[in-house]
DNA sequence: GTCTATATGGGGATAGAC
DNA sequence: GTCTATCCCCATATAGAC
């Protein structure tokens, strides 16, 4: 799915393709119900032959993991970074929550292998995704703060709870939402609001 | 974990301990990777003797996966109902907060094997929990219709969106809350005033 | 109720031909 | 680069002793 990262490389159209196979199995089945075989038939190659490209099954899910956070990271990082200076808070976590939204569902099979898997796949292998969680958790909180000492947002919400409430919620929509059926821009904006503006009414807010 | 339902029933205790033991695992190790050898050996029993007392494995996940949700459903709804009559909206939506998230870190083998590996398991066994899913998103969306209907929630916000946002952000906890480091009611209380309030300042809202 | 033993099939990974 | 063949281990489920 990443084709921006290996665009013209000879041959190793069979290594995204690999990839690309194993990516929707983990998320359609989990880490232990996936096998070489599986992978192998899925990516019309033999299960020998993967070893060729790959060390271990659990370098393939490995590569997976980090995918899942690198493509929803970079995305929302550009989207945030080309927004005009004097764009307002609104402005930005909406534009945030778009951006979070659109790589998430884009780069379904390895966002959602990311999140369903990462609980259940062996301790290794979740030290090996541990920093990228990290680094995108940090760049949200850094933008979080930002409109906070500006006084956009309000001084008592905990940065770092609202950061997991928000990504908590958007990830969670990769287990219902059909992209035949909607679009995620307007999904997104539905929750903007939401979460900018909470759910009483004027007269009822504050209590 | 759930003994209130088969409190003093003679030598089902050992019912109780395979499904306490395999909910366990299931949580951490995922569906398929869990084998009945794993079960029993973590429930003090040999793997042929669990057939006694379940059908097949995919009895036990069934089962696992309908006690996650009822057993936070039937405490919201009890927390819910025991409500005086004369609470506001911001009352009656933390308490169910509150409810969902002591059951499911209460529960947490049961919940968080449900939202874990629910979508992994076969589809006969994810219908054998519809209904359950069914039934207690219908609970929150009459509640939060009452209040919109009574003019505490704001009328242009949709139930169901928001009940999905509530909820994914709310069984996502199970992913990093820590029971021993933390109180789950202040957790509670610190969602509920994001999700009433808003994170914006008076001034920016509504923009 | 719980045990041991076993039938049958699939798992990750490697060797070596082509 | 991809193949076939194989090593060795573990899976679910059943049969029948105790």
């Amino acid at each position: 799915m990443p084709e921006h990262r290996f665009e013209s490389r000879n041959s190793d159209k069979t290594y995204i393709r690999i990839l690309d196979a194993a990516a929707r199995l983990y998320r359609e089945k989990g880490y232990t119900a996936v096998s070489m075989r599986t992978i192998a038939k899925a990516a019309h190659i033999k299960a020998g032959s993967i070893y060729y490209h790959f060390e271990s099954k659990d370098d393939i899910v490995s590569i997976i993991l980090n995918l899942g956070i690198k493509v929803v990271h970079d995305e929302v990082n550009q989207i945030v970074t080309n927004l005009p200076d004097d764009a307002t808070a609104s402005e930005i976590v909406r534009a945030g929550i778009r951006g979070h939204l659109h790589a998430l569902l884009e780069y379904r099979n390895y966002t959602s292998a990311n999140v369903r898997i990462y609980g259940q796949v062996p301790a290794a292998i979740q030290k090996s995704n541990l920093l990228a969680r990290r680094k995108y958790e940090k760049f949200w909180d850094n933008l979080l703060s930002d409109l906070q000492e500006s006084g956009e947002l309000r001084a008592q919400i905990d940065i770092a709870s609202f950061r997991l409430l928000l990504i908590g919620a958007l990830n969670a929509t990769l287990e219902w939402f059909d992209q035949e059926k909607g679009d995620c821009s307007v999904l997104a904006d539905n929750y903007a609001d939401l979460l900018l503006n909470g759910i009483l009414t004027d007269q009822e807010a504050g209590t």
